[in-house]
DNA sequence: TAGTGGTCTAGACCACCGC
DNA sequence: CGGTGGTCTAGACCACTAG
């Protein structure tokens, strides 16, 4: 393989590694690599950006404004975001449509530096994530917690579906690449939506958690 | 790095590749690396093995056999396990309890040659996975898709819960380092069971699924 | 500007699988 | 036993960050 594509025999097993990290090909010792999984596993900006994904499945998305608030950070929220008492966060609720039907509920919290940002006008438009890339922060890392809700009045209502009724939660956390986080998020997912998420007893990034 | 610990420098980002891709550190061209998570991520074999992982959160754990039955495959398992048309599945129930309070509902479907490696007494005694592996099959690799489901009738009643309530679901495919299906499993949490995932911008094994 | 990370080369030796 | 993967070395050059 190396000589085939003229380079050394190290960087070819690099472009193996990052196969293997993300799930898609399994190797042991003496045999040959093996191709676990033909699906394409999506790019954390896909995973950020409802829009991106939208449309990468194939559907057209919307969203909808629901409140777009300056208010005083809860104790979770000074914890996954590096604030101290007494700061402020940008509170901003959306709901997140696929062709015109409700799929999440998102409810995000953004940092000072980070909600000063935008207005609500951008958040409207749905390119929040542009308009904060456009003030000079990357996305580079993101941990996703999931579990199941039961649907509370608020999410009923903005979903359409029952009080009570499953839904998927991931919470996540979004840092810059030193490690600073830019936003903490509460997105709720109605109907039939997964994650998938891949694993080699080598390595993997997943873990159960209680509580 | 490389000098004290007297290795190469390709051994050393070799090892820091490894903390990385399982989403430990984080590191950028010209900036020191950075810390991410301090917490610990969990072995492919502590994800799969119930037992491990109650004791890894110090917990007891323990179990009851709902069922275990030999029957035909469901065109889903089928597809799963790889089987043809017509080839049988060992399915097996089981209640999961975290300290004497029942925490999932595991319901498991093995191919014939693996389900014939053990009866319903290893599966009281809680070791499904020793047994298998005592066979000479070894767990590799394993795809989880995480969504949330309503509790069945049955689940409500081997958990304890009210029919309608929203349960964690994760479905998991595993398979020996060749790519060969060993199980297909459905599991149900009850409680606040969730599921954490770390993702770079460089590698990820995450994807956002609908239906 | 020194130090760090990213990328690549060329070669070595071993372990293991499959024919 | 040939081929493949796993591991490691020693060195090169570039890009970028931080002080």
């Amino acid at each position: 393989m190396a000589e085939r594509a003229g380079v050394s025999r190290g960087t070819v097993r690099h472009a193996y590694a990052l196969l293997a990290a993300e799930g898609a090909i399994a190797s042991r010792q003496g045999a040959r690599r093996v191709v676990l999984a033909t699906q394409r596993t999506q790019s954390l900006f896909e995973l950020r950006s409802f829009s991106s994904w939208a449309r990468s499945i194939g559907a057209e998305p919307s969203g909808r404004v629901i409140s777009f608030d300056w208010r005083d950070a809860t104790e979770e929220e000074r914890r996954h975001l590096d604030l101290a008492a007494g700061e402020f966060v940008l509170d901003v609720v959306r709901v997140r449509l696929l062709d015109g039907v409700p799929a999440m509920v998102e409810r995000t919290a953004y940092p000072p530096r980070v909600g000063a940002l935008f207005t609500v006008d951008d958040a409207e438009s749905g390119s929040l994530t542009e308009a904060i890339e456009a003030g000079g922060f990357t996305f580079a890392n993101a941990e996703h917690t999931i579990d199941a809700v039961a649907a509370s009045v608020d999410d009923a209502a903005l979903l359409g579906v029952d009080v009570g009724s499953a839904l998927l939660r991931a919470r996540r956390r979004s840092t810059d690449p030193s490690g600073v986080p830019l936003e903490w998020s509460d997105d709720r997912y109605a109907g039939d939506a997964s994650f998938v998420v891949h694993n080699t007893a080598a390595i993997d990034g997943l873990s159960r958690m209680r509580a």
